[in-house]
DNA sequence: CTATTTGTGCTACTTAAGTGCTTTTTATCC
DNA sequence: GGATAAAAAGCACTTAAGTAGCACAAATAG
């Protein structure tokens, strides 16, 4: 086991990608970690209605969480958000206090580091300073929520799915990312619709040469053949 | 004109009903609305693009003002918040500083009280206790955005529309309000659908005897027949 | 190595929602 | 009061999305 303190220097390169704490000194996420811990959840781990989930505070160090809504009359999924390394959960319950009715589940072997809520609160309150970029993340968590609205209204299946795609496919490498090795039930989730639906606007994009697919296994073969049929979606939605 | 420092004793039945800035004292809110001013708009008057109104944040005291967006490609509206008396805007700038793409429009004559937003994110400084408050809010905002997202998903038209209305059924009078003198093309931006298809299930609800209609004109006749309705649609969609 | 589970690919069918247009009703403005 | 415009009502048609089912392949567990 790695001593508390050495925590910040075992994950400094996740910690400074951490836009919640952005512009903290070293010293300061120092004497933040020290109220924090490790845990280690094996994939596929499933967190629903634990006690314990609504009074720590999480920082993902590596592996990936959905957070998701499962209806309770038709007990369909939606995926809300896709967590990953340097991502935290949970807001919603930090800022309010109020109890999240939310599920977490494990893609992958997760890491993560964890907090009492109200450790939490009092940190901040002791450094009021950083109350600010609270609240800037969460005008940014605002924004992404209003934009998810807008898309479901505005938008058909096929160009959430371009969407969800173009915005996972790295900059650098133009390869997919994130999402690539999940199941057609998954992105469906994702997009909020169903495994049949997606896997038939999947096989268009797939015979019109822009993605391969394999089980559990999608790959961008032409971005700009993907961006073009986006456009043309655009277009015919007048 | 009433001079500035009179502005509390004027609304106060309206800022105490303000959940922004809850628990404030008397003498807190004196001081705080000393930086505001008094704004007056005139039914339809429309915000679009307007400079001034990035950098100021406003306290509504009376009428109705719908906070909405329009698809660059359809030219759809889509009204996403209906805020009223007590209801402030805009939190999404105020939070992170960046301009928000969003339109305004009066749906009364309105007043507003006013603030430059850096004189409120001062005040906010100086008063490091109300930033608790500010994050409890944001909480309940993204509450609201993520129920809102969770329901396109999962719901159908007929659902969300029952939902609407049973949501501005005032508790004690059982009547609607807020909604109730909107014409149907209004009621379908509220929940992402057309005036055809609003009207359409608005019959329904109508021959069935729960609600009376005319021009601009909706009342509930029988809330028990619109629950019992939402029912029989979240059990049909099992 | 076999049995079971999980994911994909495809077909045929159903349906809610959207679209385009016309008719009717209601308000209001000279 | 009559003209004009706006809102509502009604109808026929189209379509995207959801549903159900099955065959097949790959992964996984025992």
């Amino acid at each position: 086991m790695v001593p508390k303190n050495d925590l910040f220097s075992k994950y400094e390169s996740v910690l400074n990608n951490c836009e919640l704490f952005a512009d903290l000194t070293n010293s300061q996420w120092q004497d933040l970690l020290s109220h924090f811990h490790e845990e280690k959840w094996k994939k596929n781990t499933c967190i629903i209605n634990h006690q314990k989930f609504l009074f720590h505070f999480y920082i993902i160090t590596k592996g990936r969480i959905k957070m998701y809504n499962v209806d309770e009359f038709s007990e369909k999924e939606h995926t809300l958000f896709l967590l990953k390394e340097a991502d935290v959960f949970d807001l919603f319950c930090l800022f309010d206090g109020i109890k999240h009715r939310v599920y977490y589940e494990c893609l992958d072997n997760t890491k993560v580091l964890a907090i009492p809520m109200d450790r939490l609160r009092n940190w901040l309150n002791k450094n009021p300073h950083q109350y600010q970029h609270f609240l800037t993340y969460a005008g940014k968590m605002m924004r992404a929520l209003e934009s998810n609205v807008s898309q479901l209204i505005f938008t058909n299946i096929t160009t959430r799915l371009l969407k969800l795609l173009l915005e996972n496919v790295n900059s650098q490498s133009k390869k997919l990312e994130h999402i690539n090795d999940l199941p057609n039930k998954e992105i469906a989730n994702l997009i909020g619709s169903t495994r049949a639906v997606v896997n038939r606007h999947l096989q268009e994009l797939k015979q019109m040469g822009s993605i391969k697919m394999a089980r559990n296994q999608l790959e961008i073969k032409d971005i700009n053949l993907l961006l073009k049929e986006l456009e043309k979606q655009n277009r015919n939605h007048k």
